[in-house]
DNA sequence: GCTAAATTGGACTGGTAAGTCCAGAAAGGT
DNA sequence: ACCTTTCTGGACTTACCAGTCCAATTTAGC
């Protein structure tokens, strides 16, 4: 991108990448204009293009990066540290009281059906999330079965990629339906088969 | 809607749902324009908003109805008839295949998250298509408990909502890593999860 | 201070795409 | 046959919005 930015403009940078992800989260991304960010974030047209030289879509994917930063955010400390039973539990509850706070709409879902999920930087994004979630836990599952906790049988990262997948799609019927039940369920079983392997 | 639908009137429009469905198909919802859909159905402006008075969000809409459909029905013959463990499996290959096959897009999911998933008419679109999902899987899992294949303390209803759940968030996955992994551990941890109970 | 580079403002352009309108063709009913 | 309703064609309007441009201003390094 571009080595020379001054404290001012990295600041300028993150204020637009801030401003264009809160507006997301408001509006939807179809909905949400250069303009509107432009206004939200009191910059010009000049600067959104001079930080952001390919446009729309660049800004979108830095938009994107912030958002999956934020998801695995919003789930820590439990994330890091799934060591016992009560941490998974505190996790799980976390998980499904931030999908129901924020509601109407998954930004980084948002975000990304809108870069074309295709491109290969969007798919960068996702796969580097998934990779990192993944790998929590699947730590916190090994951990478990070192423990004993767990049985031996199990292969922690095809239980973690299944216990994700559930998630991910327990959010997806919340944002659809707007019922958490399919969430919970799908949290609570993942959790409960663990727990009687 | 409209009572007043000669034969060929309801054939023009269904001939638009379904164009409409292929375009955004193959070029994804965002850069699907009313035009291409009228070059591509061989119709007019006209008759677009005459079939559709609300514009392009009803059509859109109807889409949706029309995508969701066809997911029930990609899934046939099997979904109907969960009751052999042979069943899920042919089940669980086709599902694979389907989204597999499908590539990029998965067109309900776009659709909607261009819709505005919380709109009333979205929301209905969806919240049918899952119940509908659910009753047929937990038919097949109540079915296996029955026959003994499944433990009783299973809850039907709730191990169908994680095990949907699961698939949907492995059709996420699939579309923006690019693996089928995820879903192929979902589906399978689930079905064996069933199994040991 | 001076110069060069980074930063900013905002008017302007160009293309695009949703939605409107009206006139004409085809059905449908009686 | 006649009249009403449905259906169709396509030009036109309107609005918006991404992206461009250039001039002005600030900042950084020396």
């Amino acid at each position: 991108m571009t080595q020379t930015l001054t404290a001012k403009g990295a600041a300028t940078r993150q204020r637009i990448v801030e401003g264009a992800a809160e507006e997301i989260r408001e509006r939807g991304v179809f909905d949400t204009t250069l303009d509107d960010v432009r206004a939200r974030t009191g910059t010009s047209k000049s600067q959104l293009f001079h930080y952001f030289p390919d446009g729309k879509e660049q800004l979108l994917l830095a938009v994107a990066e912030f958002e999956a930063e934020r998801v695995l955010g919003s789930q820590q400390p439990h994330l890091a540290a799934l060591n016992t039973w009560e941490a998974w539990q505190s996790w799980r509850d976390t998980v499904v009281a931030h999908y129901t706070e924020q509601g109407q709409f998954c930004p980084l879902n948002a975000v990304m059906s809108q870069v074309g999920r295709n491109t290969p930087g969007a798919q960068a994004v996702s796969t580097r999330l998934v990779e990192r979630w993944l790998a929590e836990l699947a730590a916190g599952i090994r951990h478990l079965q070192a423990a004993g906790e767990v049985g031996a049988s199990v292969d922690p990262s095809r239980a973690a990629s299944a216990l994700l997948a559930g998630l991910q799609g327990g959010v997806v019927m919340l944002l659809s339906t707007g019922s958490s039940a399919h969430l919970e369920a799908a949290l609570d079983v993942a959790i409960e088969n663990l727990r009687r392997s």
